[in-house]
DNA sequence: TTAGCGGGCGCG
DNA sequence: AAAGCGCGCCCGCTAA
């Protein structure tokens, strides 16, 4: 039965019952590259388990029974094997739950594919229909619906009894196509040249397909570490807090009800407008984006509360209640329920989502956890180190700041990096012509204290600060203004001085936006690339944003290449078995990792050279790091 | 019941 | 005229 493709071979069926199971063994054993994929129970990588799987190479295609797994065994022990995946993690995941561990490189099509069409979807079954143009049935469409009623294994049991054949056939086409993907998507990438910095050095980065087997490979299996790992959470904090929280909630729910003179619902947009406008007749800020189908409404976010604050009551109650709602629910029982049996929180660090070549971290997102400043519960002291081990936190100095010094070689602005200033206070001396130390002076006075002139100085570092940040985000002077509440007059001077004061800068983002038109692309550092097809539109919105865009992902792009690639040294570099050293969370420009106290300030030496050092040759500014060893995120930091 | 959207907001 | 980049999750609401 060949209903999906009628070009693949046969699918073969092996059970430790199967007489030519032992010569498939020796056949995987030697060839370097296969494919392989998992039917599970379902999607939850500490905690699912395959039923079958299946492998492709060559011409053959077959499912396997769970059983026959440990057979394979040197093959999975074989560091310089290749294993083709379409989600390569979760995989690995899934069997590692079964004791599997894979001591080859993870190549992972979605990975491969995101390089190459950053806009696309990257599901097995999306591929497939892109690259070749047919539809191919997936998991719910071939056996049902996944519901609360009927599980994954439900499903898989139910087609075992009723159609074994189709099971196998379907297990089996995962592998064949991902082996078909990767072939195809391997010609791509090695047929498109790319720009990088390291073109002519020890990476040697030619091409795509240079950047992802040298550089993106060898990331998954850091990242499977990663998520492997887990953070520790005190689930006992966790629990103390909620029903503080809930109370909380409850109190200003029954008082917001009580404002409005009837039942209400402060978390339905819907009922805050009619509050906000059709009874009390305020005036709106502005008018919410409207999407896809168009509709706008007038806004009643943050802003528009605080704007009124002060006016009205309920304004000022529903700034209370947001946040107590997005703490408590986002954060709180959002992450309760997610903690495994020991005691730890696994999330997914997407590789192939962010356009920039950022992670994306999933389920839960770890990434987005509040900062102490913004959280009267301050969760992030409820992750924590395991006993007998220290957290380090090390985090990377205004990185991107420091990669637009690099990448505009402004000679201004290295120098003020060079010298180990505080960069924002650099620039703004720079700027508008202040002495450095008498804005640092400033900066370490208390609030209370300050003459005139050192709040000139606080707020020149401001400006420099949201002028540098507004380049690299590509602000205008309308924004800046707000930001910074003057007039957008003195907005646009302060930018033109900017300008004066760092030439290059200008060149640079002028540049960047020349290459992209001529070129359609933004290039990183490593030579990763974005498609921008916004910079040739005939709408001048959209052209503004493609310009921005070519900016952004230069800076954005390259700071996280820098990052990925402490991340892939840290993990080749052997500070896991030199030291116990675990990592545990990315967050863009800044690592986690878990020490066993004995070697805990050695290692974490380390882990600050490696983040210092990321690339064959040194960038022409130096990238500072800081951090701490901690018992919890909240001390690390 | 489920799926998708919009609004809002947490992080870098 | 107006113009901030990159993410993921919660909730309410509506349609299927």
């Amino acid at each position: 039965m060949s209903q999906w493709n009628i070009e693949s071979p046969t699918t073969e069926y092996y059970d430790h019952n199967s007489p030519g199971l032992e010569a498939i063994v020796r056949e995987v054993t030697a060839t370097p590259e296969v494919a392989i994929d998992t039917e599970t129970t379902g999607l939850v990588v500490w905690k699912d388990v395959p039923l079958y799987w299946s492998l492709a190479w060559g011409n053959r295609r077959m499912t396997l029974n769970v059983s026959v797994l440990h057979y394979f065994s040197e093959a999975f022990a074989d560091p310089n094997k290749r294993w083709i995946f379409a989600n390569a993690k979760y995989d690995a995941h899934i069997l590692a739950n079964v004791g599997v561990r894979i001591a080859g490189k993870l190549v992972d099509t979605q990975v491969q594919h995101a390089l190459l069409y950053e806009e696309q979807s990257h599901r097995l079954k999306d591929m497939n229909q892109h690259l070749f143009g047919w539809k191919w049935q997936d998991f719910q469409d071939t056996f049902g619906k996944i519901t609360k009623l009927f599980s994954p294994t439900d499903l898989i049991r139910r087609a075992e009894a009723e159609n074994f054949a189709l099971l196998c056939e379907y297990a089996a086409n995962d592998a064949w196509g991902t082996l078909q993907i990767y072939e195809e998507l391997r010609t791509q990438l090695q047929r498109a040249p790319t720009h990088s910095l390291f073109r002519d050095h020890p990476l040697n980065i030619q091409t795509l397909w240079d950047l992802f087997d040298r550089v993106e490979v060898p990331y998954t299996s850091a990242l499977w570490t990663t998520e492997r790992n887990g953070v520790k959470v005190d689930l006992g904090y966790l629990e103390s807090i909620a029903p503080t929280a809930v109370a909380e909630i409850e109190d200003l729910e029954r008082a917001i009800c009580k404002e409005a003179g009837t039942v209400m619902n402060p978390k339905s947009t819907k009922q805050l407008r009619e509050y906000f406008f059709d009874k009390l007749q305020v005036k709106p800020l502005k008018m919410s984006k409207g999407g896809k189908t168009g509709v706008r409404n007038p806004s009643v976010d943050e802003r528009f509360l605080a704007h009124y604050e002060d006016e009205i009551p309920m304004a000022k109650m529903l700034l209370r209640h947001r946040s107590l709602a997005k703490l408590h629910g986002t954060y709180i029982t959002g992450l309760r329920d997610r903690v495994d049996p020991h005691g730890r929180i696994h999330t997914r660090f997407n590789q192939d989502v962010a356009r920039t070549g950022r992670l994306s971290s999933s389920d839960p997102n770890m990434q987005n956890i509040p900062k102490p400043e913004n959280d009267k519960w301050k969760l992030r002291g409820a992750f924590v180190a395991e006993d007998g081990y220290d957290l380090s936190v090390v985090d990377y100095e205004q990185l991107e700041m420091r990669l637009l010094a690099a990448a505009s070689g402004e000679q201004g602005m290295i120098d003020v990096i060079n010298k180990g200033w505080d960069i924002h206070m650099g620039n703004a001396s720079m700027i508008f012509g202040m002495p450095y130390e008498e804005i640092k002076a400033a900066k370490n006075t208390p609030e209370d204290q300050l003459t005139a002139r050192q709040h000139e100085c606080l707020a020149a570092r401001a400006a420099a600060k949201n002028i540098g940040f507004g380049l690299i985000y590509g602000m205008g002077p309308k924004k800046l203004a707000g930001t910074l509440n003057i007039t957008e007059a003195a907005a646009n001077a302060k930018i033109s001085q900017f300008k004066e004061a760092y030439p290059a800068v200008e060149a640079f983002t002028k540049e960047a936006v020349a290459e992209t038109e001529q070129t359609g692309y933004a290039f990183t550092i490593l030579g990763r690339r974005r498609n921008v097809p916004e910079i040739a539109s005939h709408r001048r919105d959209e052209r503004m944003r493609g310009e921005r865009i070519a900016v952004n992902t230069q800076i954005q792009g390259s700071a996280a290449d820098v990052v990925k690639m402490a991340q892939i040294l840290l993990h080749k570099s052997g500070i896991d078995k030199r030291f116990g050293a675990r990592p545990l969370l990315q967050v863009h420009d800044e690592l986690m990792h878990e020490i066993p106290k004995d070697y805990s300030a050695q290692a974490d030496v380390e882990i600050r050279e490696w983040m210092e050092h990321p690339f064959p040759i040194d960038l022409v500014v130096p990238l500072g790091v800081s951090g701490n060893l901690g018992n919890s995120w909240l001390e690390a930091k």
